[in-house]
DNA sequence: AATATATATAATAATATAATTATATAAGAC
DNA sequence: GTCTTATATAATTATATTATTATATATATT
């Protein structure tokens, strides 16, 4: 299976994984779903930034949005022939994953 | 193994990936290895814009320089980790070839 | 309905990127 | 040495990117 149709696409594709904080995004996604303010309290940057940075996400097809109730869960779409060649593989990023564990969490 | 040792790097990678012309200029060098002049015939952009892209596929280890007389020739680095994952599924770019096919080449 | 919380979008500003042209360097031919 | 060819670097410009703040929307709670 080839990577994407046109270099324009793919292109895009690394282009979205051109960004650190997209990476440590993905980083966090790879362990369970996510809402934006847990991600927002974990990446310390501002809600509206992870919110444009999940929108990318979303266009090139790295992640799926569920919606219950006011959140907003991203998970990772494992439909993705560049996501998945390249997960196994991923980096850990164990500051991340510590301030995730630490994290209260937003949900009441 | 793990594609890179730390998010800097990787996200570094891939910005380097990020970029249609050096997209095609991998293409091209999965081929056979190029030098500049090639390149910039088949790219159709300036020759210093050949040369900076060369030199940030090498920066990041994608590419290997060996230097022949007044020519340099590029080639594809095969011990990039990341780069040898992609390239089995690395798109084909019938235009380009078909334009190196019919290049006179810069070596007399 | 009013308020609070979660998320998205718009506007803006600082920085990075990629192209070009002009110039420098280095090797080969005469 | 001078001229030509191949490549690299510097300077410049147009555009893209990423962060922020301000604001809008949508759901939940009271």
């Amino acid at each position: 299976m080839v990577l994407a149709p046109s270099f324009d696409g793919l292109s895009e594709d690394f282009k979205v994984l051109s960004d650190k904080t997209r990476l440590r995004i993905i980083g966090l996604l790879r362990l369970k779903e996510q809402c934006v303010c847990d991600l927002t309290e974990v990446l310390q940057i501002s809600q509206p930034g992870v919110s444009q940075h999940m929108r990318r996400l979303k266009q090139v097809g790295f992640v799926k949005e569920r919606k219950d109730g006011q959140w907003v869960y991203y998970s990772l779409n494992t439909e993705h022939p560049l996501l998945m060649l390249l997960l196994p593989q991923w980096p850990a990023h164990p500051e991340d994953e510590e301030r995730l564990l630490q994290s209260k969490g937003c949900r009441v």
